[in-house]
Parts: C-alpha cells; sequence; structure tokens
RNA sequence: GGCCCCGUAGUUCAAUGGAUAGAAUAGCGGUUUCCUAAACCGUAGAUCCAAGUUCGAUUCUUGGCGGGGCUACCA
C-alpha cells in the first residue's frame, strides 16, 4: 500500500537522478523483506542493471546511498547480492500504525467511488434438484468477488440466473404426476428443492426401467432411449409448455416455488444473497434479433435446412449452431441477448460470470460472437472458471457421480463444531442462542474458508475433518485468533485500562511487534490485488499469515501484565488493529466472526 | 484425434521470473507459576521427465508422461 507506493517513488526518482532515465513502475520490483535477512522492504536491482550499466552491488548501493540522504524514514540499508534491504525508522513505524488505527475502521473505499459498475453472475442452479457442493464454491466465490469489488470502490450488482425451464424441470413434473400422490413439501415436511430433486431422481429410475425393458424387446440402446414412454410425456410436457397449456404452467410454477422457497433457505444459511435474480423462462427468447441482425451483416450464416452457424474456424475455433432449423434459440443465443440487455440496463463496465470450468470454450465463443458484433464490451465479459470439488472419500469411488448435497453438508459442518466445542468444554458458559449462533458461524467459516483459500481454477479436494480443525491453516483458527483478541481487549476495558487511538511516542518496535505492523500495513494492497484478480484466495492466505503472525506476537508478550504502560499500549494498539483487519479480511470473504467462541 | 486446465513434502494448499521453494497437517522430540493449551517451540520431508530462453525458471517456450474437462440442433 502506501508504504510500498511511496518507496517505489523514491527509488524512481532516485533512478532518475542517479542515471538519468525515466523507468515505468514494473521495472522497481519491491517485496517484503524475507525474515532471514534484516530490513523491512527489498528492492530487487537486477532489472535496473541495464540503466545503470554497473554492478548489482554497486548500483545497489549507489540507490541506497540516495534513498538515504533523500529520505529520513530511512534507518539503514544493506546489500546481499543483487538485493537491497531497507530498514524504516521506528517513527516511521509509528506513524504507519497510527494510520492504520485512524483509517482502519472507516472499512473501505466508499461505495461507488470509482464510477465503475461491475455485475457478477453467480449460483446459476437448475431447479430440478437442491444445490450441491459445487454450487457451494461457486457461491461464495461470486459473493467474495462482489465485495472486494466494492472494496474497491466499484459498484458490485450480484445476479444469479435461474434455469427454471427445459426438459429437466419436466422431468420432476411428470414424475410427480405419476407417482406423487398431490404431495407437498408441507405434507412431507420437506425442503421444496429436496422434494422436487426426490421426484427427479425417481423420473430417471423409472426411465432407466422403461429403457432396459425396451432392448430387452429387442431394442438398440438408442432406439431406447428416445423411445422410453416416460421420456416421450416429459418432451410432450415442454411442448404444453411451451403453448403455455394452463394446467402445465400452473404445475411449473408450483413446482418451481417450492424450489425456489427451498433455494432461499440455502442461501441464507450459507450468507449470500442477490441484488436481482433472473429467470429463464423471461430470457430464453433474447438474442434472437441480434443473431438475425448479424445474419443480415453477414456475419453469420444459414444453412440449407434453415440453421444458423457462426464459423469460428479462422480464429482456431469450430462452427457453432445459434439458431436451430425450427428457429429457435440455444444457450448460447440466449447468452448473447441477455449480455446486450444488461449492458445497456445497468450501464456496465465489466461482467463477472463465475461458471465452471466445462464453459470456459461457451464463454470464449461466445465472447469472440460479441465482438464480431461489434459490441464495445465484448472484452469486458470474465469467465470466473473454476474447477471441481470433490470429498476424499470422493476420490475413491468417483464413479458413482454422487453428489454432495449442500444442506446436507453445511448442517454437518455446523453439528461437528458443535461436538468439536462440547469436546474441549466450550461455550459451557454461554446460553443456548448464543452457542447455536457461534457454532453456526465456526462450522460454515470452516467450509467456506476452505473452499476460498483454494486457487479457483484448480480442481481441490475439500476434507470437513481438517477443515474444521481449530489448528492450521482453516477458518475456526483464525476466527480463534479474532475471539482471544476481542477477549484482551474486554479483559482490559474490566480493568480499567484504555486502549488509546493512537500511540502518543514513537516506540523501539521489534521483531513479533514491527513483523505485525507491516503485516498489517499490507491489508490494503491485498485488497486492491484481490479485486483485480477477483481472488478471494489471496485474502484468505493474507488474513491466515497475519492470524498466525498474531499468534506469536501473542505467545511471547504479556499484554495486559506490562509494567511499562507505553508499551503496554503499543500492544494493545496492535491487538486490537489486528483483531479489526481480521474482522475486515473475514468480511470480504463472506465469513462471519464472533468475538468470543 | 483436436482444443483448454492441472501436476510442488505421505496428505491438503502457497510462492508479480528473484535470495536457502513457504505453510499446515500427519510423524518424531519438547514446552503448562502465562491475558482462551482450540496455544507455542524444535526436527525430518517436495518442484513429473527432457531440452531451450537468461544474471536467475516451480513460474516462460517446445516435446514427452500422468490426471481432469470441452469437442450436442442439451441447458
Amino acid at each position: 500500500m502506501l508504504v510500498e507506493q511511496h518507496l517505489s517513488q523514491s527509488i524512481k526518482s532516485a533512478v532518475t537522478s542517479l542515471y538519468g532515465v525515466n523507468i515505468e513502475d514494473k521495472q522497481i520490483q519491491i517485496q517484503k523483506t524475507k525474515r532471514e535477512f534484516e530490513g523491512d522492504f527489498t528492492l530487487v536491482v537486477f532489472p535496473l542493471l541495464k540503466i545503470s550499466k554497473k554492478k548489482p552491488e554497486d548500483t545497489a548501493n549507489e540507490i541506497g546511498e540516495y534513498l538515504k540522504s533523500n529520505l529520513p524514514a530511512i534507518q539503514s540499508f544493506n546489500i546481499v547480492k543483487g538485493f537491497l534491504n531497507i530498514s524504516l525508522n521506528h517513527s516511521f513505524w509509528s506513524n504507519v500504525l497510527n494510520t492504520i488505527a485512524q483509517t482502519v475502521d472507516y472499512g473501505f473505499a466508499k461505495p461507488n467511488s470509482s464510477g465503475k459498475t461491475k455485475m457478477v453472475e453467480f449460483s446459476s442452479p437448475n431447479t430440478n434438484k437442491p444445490l450441491h457442493l459445487g454450487h457451494i464454491r461457486n457461491n461464495l466465490l461470486g459473493f467474495s468477488v462482489a465485495r472486494l469489488l466494492e472494496a474497491n470502490g466499484h459498484g458490485a450488482v450480484k445476479v444469479n440466473l435461474v434455469n427454471d425451464r427445459g426438459i429437466h424441470i419436466c422431468k420432476s413434473m411428470v414424475a410427480w404426476k405419476k407417482f406423487g400422490k398431490g404431495e407437498t413439501p408441507e405434507t412431507n415436511n420437506l425442503k421444496g428443492d429436496h422434494l422436487v430433486g426426490h421426484y427427479y431422481v425417481l423420473f430417471e429410475k423409472e426411465y432407466r426401467k422403461q429403457v432396459e425393458e425396451l432392448k430387452l424387446q429387442g431394442l438398440s440402446e438408442e432406439e431406447a432411449k428416445v423411445k422410453a414412454p416416460i421420456i416421450l410425456e416429459a418432451q410432450e410436457m415442454l411442448r404444453k409448455w411451451e403453448a403455455k397449456d394452463s394446467d402445465v404452467y400452473s404445475l411449473w410454477e408450483t413446482m418451481n416455488q417450492w424450489v425456489y422457497d427451498g433455494f432461499d433457505v440455502t442461501y441464507k444459511e450459507m450468507g449470500v444473497e442477490f441484488d436481482k435474480i433472473y429467470y429463464e423462462s423471461q430470457t430464453y427468447l433474447l438474442g434472437r434479433e441480434i443473431v438475425n441482425d448479424g445474419l443480415k451483416k453477414g456475419i453469420f450464416h444459414r444453412k440449407t435446412d434453415g440453421s444458423v452457424w457462426v464459423d469460428l474456424t479462422d480464429d482456431g475455433l469450430d462452427e457453432k449452431l445459434l439458431l436451430r432449423a425450427d428457429g429457435t434459440s440455444v444457450y448460447m443465443t440466449q447468452d448473447i441477448g441477455t449480455a446486450s440487455q444488461r449492458f445497456s440496463e445497468y450501464q456496465l463496465d465489466d461482467h463477472i460470470y463465475i461458471v465452471g470450468n466445462e464453459q470456459e470454450y461457451h464463454f470464449k465463443v461466445l465472447k469472440l460472437i460479441l465482438s464480431k458484433l461489434g459490441y464495445s464490451w465484448a472484452n469486458h465479459l470474465y469467465h470466473l472458471s473454476y474447477g471441481m470439488v470433490q470429498l476424499p472419500e470422493g476420490k475413491m469411488k468417483s464413479r458413482e457421480g454422487k453428489v454432495v448435497d449442500a444442506d446436507d453438508l453445511m448442517e454437518e459442518m455446523v453439528a461437528t463444531a458443535y461436538d468439536m466445542s462440547k469436546e474441549f468444554g466450550k461455550l459451557n458458559d454461554a446460553n443456548e442462542d448464543e452457542a447455536a449462533s457461534i457454532v453456526k458461524m465456526v462450522g460454515l467459516g470452516a467450509l467456506k474458508y476452505f473452499i476460498l483459500k483454494v486457487d479457483p481454477k484448480k480442481n481441490m479436494t475439500f476434507n470437513p475433518k481438517e477443515s474444521i480443525d481449530f489448528n492450521g491453516n482453516t477458518g475456526p483458527f483464525i476466527q480463534y485468533t479474532h475471539a482471544r483478541i476481542q477477549s484482551v481487549l474486554r479483559k482490559a476495558n474490566e480493568s480499567n485500562i484504555p486502549v488509546p487511538q493512537t500511540l502518543s511516542s514513537s516506540l523501539s518496535m521489534e521483531g513479533k511487534e514491527r513483523e505485525l505492523v507491516k503485516l498489517l500495513s499490507m491489508f490494503t494492497s491485498y485488497v486492491e490485488q484481490a479485486g483485480e484478480q477477483l481472488s478471494p484466495a489471496l485474502i484468505a492466505n493474507y488474513v491466515y499469515d497475519l492470524a498466525k503472525e498474531y499468534n506469536q506476537f501473542y505467545h511471547d508478550f504479556s499484554i495486559l501484565k506490562e509494567p511499562n504502560e507505553a508499551i503496554r499500549d503499543l500492544r494493545l494498539i496492535l491487538s486490537r488493529e489486528t483483531g479489526n483487519i481480521i474482522r475486515l479480511a473475514m468480511w470480504l470473504l463472506g465469513i462471519d466472526v464472533p468475538s468470543r467462541m
């Protein structure tokens, strides 16, 4: 943040003054000095050698001398090979800590201070079954990315595109009519999405059975799959839906509503929300006009059967269908339409899609088509692609295709948190409501942190047991650190020890204290970086480092029993600010932090 | 077959082309007159292979090997 920028500017002018050359920011590489070496920040001088035309050591020395005589904040410097290690003085670090203390409470950039609006589409479930583990990664990423954007001063619009129409929901409807006996979420005391999902499973079961029967009668697999009566029923139902048959339509509305009610519960439990929900039944016709326009302009072409295609072979891709022979649209057509609609409706600067990596090709094609159509915003679509999440046991028997239900998993996490708290004898003096709320924060925090800390594009294994461990790189460990900080502050308050707003004198900060200030000072630069890269993982790994650093600091020093008041004040401020920043960082990840646990 | 992504300690994850590749966990050995032992300290252990680019490569390029995905008039 400020510290690095400040240094970076000074180094720029050093180079200009020493070698008479203006350099770009890229050429200045400043990093936090590694622990083994003395210093706070390190300049890598190798990139500057071409300009100085001198040996690494000499170049580093010249820059070091220049900085020392021109920047009062510089205490000393040392050189190891091509690395210039710079130490900043005590009063500088006191100022940094004071700045943090004054600004951190205000949080982040003002909303919309950048003047940019960015849409984040995430979740996008089908309405024929409940959310599963993959949706959890999707939802958490989307929600956190939106917060990162807000923290950087952008307007973030969170939207969900619900796939509420198509053959899949008709399958559930057919099965419900066939086997349902009028069951509802109320009669079965079951979440609506689970009930509808149950019928989807029943449909698939019956479908497989009928296919087997037909095969016994001598039909081939392909024939049987097309001729099974139940699939014909589902297709008939889809046709009736498209013709707005009133019976079918109202059943469709009823069952979808069950599902939405169920989804709402899941989203609420997960702590995610949307600014707007789009429904495919209302958007699936969009895009056709644009395609027809493109056809007139010769960007697309029509085949003899009447279907419309785009030829992307010059761009190293395939031909892609845009309108079927019967004139109906496909997924791509709809995405062209909705993107166009959204950009004009919201005056968007960027549109981020949180979608699994199996659709990378789709989004590549979408962007390409849109830029062929001449939309200037085509380059402002981002596909944040993420990999699969597995459970440890899923690795063994991945054949099954068994899905992990989101509701079940969250419930299990909270239950585990409860058991562990009990086992450790915690929460004994909390009342039931408090305990329930803390246990929920811990259980879900474990899940969220474990998933978010991993680079999105990688496939990952979610290990529930490991995630909820109170040791290690886990959510609960960070939450625990925060809780302990709050405990220190509470005790200070009880003993009438005030925590000062700012540090009055410039104390010498060494070792752990100094490391902690350094880490704290880097928070905003991590938020910026994470915002640019749409990477919650960056924040997660940062906040873990911070929590670990505080733990060691905490262990090494008596905070409240420190006889020297000035030093005690310093440590109290450090504790408070660490707590504040942990809370802010966890907020960015969508993770709640209890003040005791 | 073509295209895309991934490959790092036993395991789960890090590392804008930078210093001796970091953590955590599991293992082994320690620490309790201490504000939360749900802690802390020590120890051992890894870049899939081969070439290339350069002051320097886990990172970039090429070729292998291994894992996953896409390659529907499905959504």
